[in-house]
Parts: structure tokens; C-alpha cells; sequence
DNA sequence: TTATATTTGTGAATTCAGGAACAATATCTG
DNA sequence: CAGATATTGTTCCTGAATTCACAAATATAA
């Protein structure tokens, strides 16, 4: 209730309630304990009865929780309630498979921009998206209203790419460079590297 | 030295180190010190002596890590030694990215097999990797040697593709289905959740 | 209504990761 | 060689995240 501080892990843990929320209320399953929602997620009904803690109280003992008006709260915490705008930034083949994910309505995101510096890329159509030059951002990121860049660019261009998308005041950023960015600290990035998740594994392999 | 349990981020942290001190010992330079190795990747020196330390003693007092010794040590824990047979299933706009990425070699990793179930991918070359039909993962996995599985396919069909890898013996998943795997003891799993990771963005929007 | 069974919300205990600090050890300097 | 300097490995400490555990609240059964 009181503005305690958050983890991150509460957050992501969240949309996984949603999500399972979600399912449950299409089966018109009315209501759920914690301890039934943690089964159905691999957590413990401790975790989630902290992670909605923080948030307020939605349950009632002796019953659980609403499952349709803990959805409606989710939502609204989250930010479900409206759609958010998105660019990419490089169009290799990650960025190219991001543009043609259509799994982002459901996220309430959308994608309104795509950039690269190939030429070749460049004016071509990836997902329903016109891959624009670079140049173009500063411009097209204010008129679209971009909320979140995804950045998908070679390492060495990366922070070159954030500090434009910041410069145009986005304040999101979903980094698949495997660089560590430096931001001001008002924008949040979240780091995806890829490279480093795969070479995590060879350890357990090795031990 | 005694078997601690390891923090997940020291493994990560690791490969940082180790790509760090390869540079360093192509360049000739053959000691280095914790305080040095922090500053060139943005770690305390506390937080480098921490992670070696969790796998015996490497360094010198005085002086620092031998880079040469230090690369070879860190070679060996991480198994950099030999490289592992990566298998990816589902062959969608992910897989195919995946397919396409070319610098899985750099990693220690070799992609010898793909599987999808949609008759108009299999036979197809994606990448330098032929399209299997799932069904004859089994003996494919079996005969390559796998060691490692990516999971590119629909959340619905994760478990099973799971179920089916672990039945063949791989013991290490990559994740990229957006539902929490249920597998034995000895199989390690690492989850990337794209959609968690966009949609967590929209929480620090909306807040 | 009364007794029993559920289930929440949260304070207390526990676990965990990271940082500070320092004794022990090695190197360097003259 | 002796004193000054550098640097490790590790113990202790701090703060954060998770789990425990239980009083309070509600539901169910008889």
C-alpha cells in the first residue's frame, strides 16, 4: 500500500498471475487461493501473497481472491489498461523477427517505428513496418509518440543508439546489445543478452 | 573452493571476466589486479575476488592474476574447453533468427539440428540447418549428440518439446516459451520471457 | 448458532548477494 | 635486507528478497 519498495522480481511476477488470472477467469472460475495460484505458476503461495502485498489487499480469507476483480487490478497496475508505442532499432534478424512478432497487440504494444543504417533494409517493409534510416529517428520517434525503443544493434552501436532514442525522450528501453548502457536515471532499461544466457548453460554442462 | 552454493549472477559474471582477460592477454599484458578487472567491467573489486574465490585461488597477493592462468582456469570452470551441440526447436521468426545467428561458434556453441512441426518449413534450410519434423527428434538428438536445446515454440507446445528433449537426455534448456517448464532435478533450465521483459516496460510507464 | 476448516495479510525469522575491511602475503625500492 | 607498498582471500556486516508462521477474518457444516 504504502509506497515500500518494489522488487523488480514482484513486477515481472506479476504479469505471470495476470496471465494465469486471465486464463482462469475465461473459464469462468470465479474465484482462487494463493496457494492454488502459486501451484499453477511455480511459486509458493507465500510469494504471491507477498507480491500482491505490496499492491494492496485483494483477497478474502477463508475464500482467496476474485479472480475477476484481480484481473481488472493487475491490469490497471501494470499499465494494461492502454497501448504503448514502440520503435526497433536494427532490422538484422532479431530485429526483423521482433517486427514480425504479432504477439505485441497482446502486450498492449505497438509497433509504430522500425530503423536501421543498411541501406538495403532501408524503405523495405518488415512486418508491416517501414524500416526507416537512423536519420529519420529524431523526427518519427516525436511524431509517433514512441514510448519504448528496443535496441538490436551490434554492440558497438548501442550506446550511440540509446543516447538518440533518450535525446528524443524515450524513457524505456529493452537493450539486446550485450553492453552494459549508461543512461541518466530516469530511463529504465532492461538488458536481454542473449550471448551470455546461452554461455551460462555450457558452465552447467561443464559441472 | 568448498562447494558453496554459486550465485547465478557469478557464473554470468564469469564470462564478462573471461572475455575481459582475453583481451588483456592477446595485448601481452600478463597480470592484472582485482581493483583493474572491476574498473574495465564496471564491477567492484570486492565483487571480482568474490566470484574467483567461490572456485579456489588464482591470484597473488602483491601483485594480482596471472591473465594467461586466469584464461585458462576460467576457460576450463565455464567449459570453454570444448564446444556443445545446440538443438532448436521450432523454427518460427525466433528459431529462425537463432538459425541465422552466426556467432554461435564464438560462444562454443555448434547448432546441429532444428525441428518444427509445419509442413511447409520442414526440408528447408534455415541458416545452414535443415528443418526436421519434430518426430524424428528423438533419433536425430540421440545421434548428434545434443547437449543443448532451444525452445522457440508456442507456450502450449513448450512442455512437451521439453519433456521430449529431457526424455533424449539433453539436460539444458533455453527457454523462450512464455510458461514456466516443469522438469527433473538434473535438468537446468534457463528462461528468457521476451514478452515479460516488454511487458515490465510498461509497468515503469505507467508509474 | 456453534464448531470446524480455509485462507488472507503481515510481522518475524531466514536466506542470500554484495560490499567493507583487514590480516596475511607478496612485491618493490633503495 | 628492511621498510614501504600492493593486493589477495576471507570474515564480518548490511540490506534486500523470500519463506515461515500465525492471528484475524471469512466460509462451511452440523
Amino acid at each position: 500500500m504504502a509506497d515500500k519498495k518494489i522488487p523488480e522480481g514482484t513486477i515481472s511476477r506479476l504479469f505471470v498471475y495476470l496471465r494465469e488470472i486471465s486464463k482462469l477467469a475465461e473459464l469462468n472460475i470465479r474465484t482462487i487461493s494463493s496457494a492454488e495460484l502459486g501451484e499453477r505458476t511455480n511459486l509458493s503461495d507465500a510469494q504471491v501473497r507477498r507480491d500482491l502485498g505490496y499492491f494492496g489487499q485483494f483477497g478474502v480469507s477463508g475464500s482467496g481472491y476474485d479472480t475477476g476483480e484481480l484481473k481488472k487490478a493487475l491490469e490497471k497496475i501494470l499499465g494494461k489498461t492502454r497501448t504503448w508505442n514502440v520503435a526497433v532499432v536494427g532490422a538484422g534478424h532479431l530485429g526483423a523477427a521482433l517486427l514480425a512478432y504479432s504477439g505485441f497487440k497482446n502486450l498492449g504494444l505497438e509497433i509504430v517505428a522500425a530503423f536501421d543504417t543498411d541501406e538495403k533494409k532501408i524503405g523495405k517493409e518488415l512486418g508491416g513496418t517501414k524500416v526507416q534510416s537512423l536519420d529519420e529517428l529524431p523526427k518519427t520517434v516525436g511524431k509517433k509518440k514512441v514510448a519504448i525503443g528496443i535496441i538490436a544493434v551490434p554492440a558497438q552501436k548501442a550506446q550511440e543508439v540509446a543516447d538518440k532514442l533518450i535525446g528524443c525522450g524515450v524513457e524505456c528501453l529493452l537493450n539486446f546489445a550485450p553492453i552494459s548502457l549508461n543512461v541518466p536515471e530516469n530511463v529504465k532499461v532492461k538488458d536481454v543478452d542473449l550471448s551470455r544466457e546461452l554461455e551460462t548453460l555450457s558452465y552447467y554442462l561443464a559441472n
